[in-house]
DNA sequence: TCCTTTTTCGGAACCGGTTCCAAAAAGTAT
DNA sequence: ATACTTTTTGGAACCGGTTCCGAAAAAGGA
């Protein structure tokens, strides 16, 4: 079944069928007619041949570096509601966590001719934004920032500041800060900073130390810090740090809180599943996922919109701290 | 740039390009001019003007109820790593767990003219299998099991088994098996019959119960059964389900594995992180990913494959069985 | 060298839509 | 009824590829 069938059995032309389909410039008696007989062949218009000719692809890319954490779900999650209510198809790009395949999927997808694409960053470089310029179709990036694109941002300064005010009000000194690298912009500076810098205004002295996002080096790297002495509280840069202190902890016998307070960042689900349910910092990766896909919408539709969006994040306040 | 031009500029006629691009029966000496040309202008041809007169569109339509399980994640993965080195393009259709929008989502991949779907079922019903039926392009399930469809499915009623062999070694009466309904013919049904099947053989005495795949629902269920007594050993059908016994356990100060073993199946990260960690049954998602999508590709191929692929499982022993 | 076979190539139709333009039909005002 | 405006419609070109078919060129054989 084609336009050109449907044409035929209603007696007009291809022409007419297509604008009863699209903008609907139709007499009311041809629109009647042509309503009855495609719901009668339940007829779709082939989007290959409607994409050839036409603007629009009506799918988005999205770039995805991993589906296996919290983060990831939820931001994909909230783009996908989005795309889907619209009407479009998102077309996933993943990555792996390989950023040489950012890069790919930027130029893959649009070569795809999508309408536009939306990356989930795991960090931003010089070559990115050059893709992302050269390519000219909309790009929002969502988790990461850089000037020169589109981004959804989550409050990293501000979440850090936050759980800060928040161990000030029960610690004053023998806080650890377990941070990540600062390659990662988002986690591994603002956050760390947005900690820190409280601190210092309150004269809290602290420790800091680095390790990776990963669960079990993360376990690794804290047995070594533990060995030599364990602080009252570790604030822990991301919930899979502080659940490796968490497990660290339990396995030694150091008890928590009462011994050890540990608080995370990210609000992930098993932060409520351990016990005790971990402090921590609830990002709204959904809403960051619906404003990325709502914003691309809108630049897809050639509206401007502001080049930095910030999300709001939330203190949860759990068990794993000691409130003394 | 399009096939016209580079025809142009190497002198030849589209059809050369075109064949050259495609199965390649040309010249040596067109085939580098060419190449050269295509090379230096970086073209690719567009997709859809592909798709419309040939018959791939080399885009598969993946349906997914979910992604914020590691079963899901790890099946997901699978898919994905087959398909993207196939050098195709997986389109994603997310449910959120509604099983009408699995109904939808096989037509709308249809009608998108993909050249196959992956269906990662929650489970089958008559319904699915008309329509898949009516859609004349291959389709694999995943997860699910059905006579008239090709499925990859993993050994539940084997897994049930391992288990039950296992905890048979150290214990004889008192077992809780709380499982899930059998509307779901998989974990509902196949896994518990495989544990309860051998305790029968074996004239272990147990009692069962039912609960959801709910975290919180399955939590609260787990409260009220253990009101009235607890067991020496609670066998639980998914590691969520166990994840909530175990969180109940330490609440109430039961220890585990000392008072209490609990058990789970699906070899979930979260099972390694909890302590004590989680004895369970670990199954191969990202297998049956990988098999599911190398299915279809056959299939899309024209080639015969059989209806039904076992993904095998393995026990996992851990910390809390009580190896008394 | 001539004939036959094989390989390479170009022309044209086609895939299924959209869009521009001019013609036809309908509506309005005089 | 006529002239003018607005709405509706069909024809044809087009989007960027693929594919069939027959012609031309190259290769092989006698």
């Amino acid at each position: 079944m084609n336009i050109e069938k449907i044409s035929q059995l209603a007696g007009v032309s291809k022409s007419t069928v297509s604008r009863y389909l699209n903008n609907g410039s139709v007499s009311q008696k041809t629109k009647e007619k042509l309503e009855k007989i495609i719901k009668a062949h339940d007829y779709e218009p082939n989007r290959f041949a409607q994409s050839l000719k036409a603007k629009r692809t009506n799918m988005v890319g999205v770039i995805v570096p991993r589906v296996d954490s919290f983060a990831a779900h939820e931001t994909f999650k909230g783009i996908d509601e989005v795309i889907h209510e619209s009407g479009l198809q998102s077309i996933i790009y993943y990555t792996n966590q390989d950023i040489n395949r950012e890069m790919e999927g930027l130029k893959a997808l649009f070569n795809q001719r999508v309408d536009g694409i939306i990356l989930m960053a795991t960090h931003m470089t010089a070559e990115h934004i050059s893709i992302i310029n050269s390519v000219d179709i909309p790009v929002v990036i969502v988790g990461q920032f850089s000037e020169e694109a589109h981004c959804i941002i989550h409050d990293d300064y501000g979440a850090g500041r936050k759980m800060a005010e928040y161990i000030a009000g029960y610690f004053k000194d023998d806080v650890l800060y377990l941070g990540v690298s600062s390659t990662d912009e988002a986690v591994g500076v603002k956050r760390r900073d947005g900690v820190l810098d409280y601190f210092d205004t309150l004269g809290i002295t602290y420790r800091t130390a680095e390790t990776s996002f990963n669960y079990s080096e993360a376990f690794d790297d804290i047995s070594v810090i533990f060995e030599t002495s364990i602080p009252e509280v570790i604030i822990c840069a991301t919930d899979n740090i502080a659940l490796a202190a968490l497990k660290h902890a339990i396995e030694h016998g150091i008890s928590v809180p009462d011994e050890l307070s540990i608080t995370g960042f990210g609000g992930y689900n098993t932060t409520n599943i351990v016990t005790p349910t971990l402090t921590t910092v609830r990002f709204g990766y959904f809403e960051a996922g619906e404003k990325a896909a709502k914003s691309l919408l809108k630049l897809i539709d050639g509206e401007r919109i502001s080049m930095i969006q910030y999300i709001e994040n939330k203190l949860i306040k759990n068990e794993s701290v000691d409130k003394k």
